[in-house]
DNA sequence: TGTACATCAGTGAACGCGCGTTCACTGATGTAC
DNA sequence: TGTACATCAGTGAACGCGCGTTCACTGATGTAC
């Protein structure tokens, strides 16, 4: 049955918030567009009326996940006087090891990008130069630069790859060696904390 | 048809040794168990003559893996002195990044590890603890330690940190940003050269 | 050392299942008069 | 404003395919005599 224009596109916002929680979750391969669908509240018939494939709705995923990554973070500076600290000390929560659904799509989805290529990794690499800009932007003294030194980029590639590597091999090691896991979140803070 | 006792060994290994390659390629789902036969040159009937299950022969892929790795960082730094720069420089080069099926385990499958669990975590786990115990007693000035300080574990953990997460970004926007790409390369570069 | 036979590594076909994708259909929406 | 009808968002069933796993079978290996 035929639903309104506003319910339309409301309930294509559901399949992709469904597909950026999942994807994060259980990665691309790992979950499948009738789960996804179920999970939005709809049949998977209706799909390639929204979406052109599977990788378009992978795409999509990881931009809205960038959006919401890059606004926390933009929220979190503007809130605590550019000190990156707070924001830091989220993002190396435990909270945030164990809920990667919601959380960082470049610790989530990185690998993924690697290997499907195509539309995802193409939306991967806008939101990580995205990123990397508003920490370049961002310098530790709490001033806002228009446009970041190569100091300024330097700074920024190794703290991001410091939170995407830490968070990676806390998540990878959670549960097996619960208090390794413990020493990497606690030391990636401490080091990126340094950094920033 | 039976084969000796030394060749069925063989052919067991020569499995190990396909899937270590393609699931650091492809990722743990990413690859189907009739693949990884062929490869090793083999029907995929026999496989449950050798292995219990499909997680079974990930977390062999994945011992093997690291058994190489920790191998190849163990002579580098036997052939430089205890200098880590010369491993750096490889980890960090362009080739190790596209080519993802002979390097870092950390890096190919540690995703794959957090959200497959069981066997798979347990070895990658292992694994991580064993690098980082390589990392810690190697210092800096080239001295090596027996029992690491708490500073040797941070050192170590902050510099897997940026391993990882430099070479996940680096390929998760090689192709697609590729100046992008080539800058985190050379930056976690500089980056963890200074660390270590 | 030579022969007879039990073992078992590997084959090939099949299992139920979920995958991404397609399509005929339904019925409420939104438009034309 | 009220009615007739075309549009099209969403349904439900189906497609071919590859997945992990199972199993009856084959035939060379390795052992017992």
């Amino acid at each position: 049955m035929k639903v309104t224009k506003e319910q339309s596109a409301a309930n294509r916002q559901a399949l992709v918030d469904a597909a950026s929680k999942l994807y994060r979750e259980r990665g691309i391969a790992g979950v499948g567009l009738a789960e996804i669908s179920r999970e939005a509240g709809f049949t998977h018939g209706g799909f390639y009326g929204r979406f052109a494939s599977k990788e378009e709705l992978a795409a999509e995923a990881c931009d809205l996940a960038f959006e919401a990554s890059l606004s926390r973070l933009a929220a979190q500076l503007d809130k605590h006087g550019g000190d990156l600290g707070p924001f830091l000390k989220r993002y190396f929560s435990a909270a945030h090891r164990d809920a990667p659904g919601g959380g960082c799509p470049m610790a989530a989805l990185g690998v993924d990008a690697a290997r499907e290529g195509g539309l995802l990794r193409e939306s991967m690499s806008t939101g990580i130069g995205a990123y990397l800009h508003e920490l370049a932007t961002h310098r530790p003294d709490g001033t806002v630069v228009e446009t970041p030194t190569a100091d300024d980029e330097a700074r920024a590639i190794g703290l991001l790859a410091t939170m995407v590597g830490g968070m990676i091999l806390a998540r990878a090691c959670a549960g097996a060696a619960p208090a390794l896991s413990e020493r990497i979140l606690r030391t990636s803070l401490e080091a990126s904390s340094k950094a920033a």
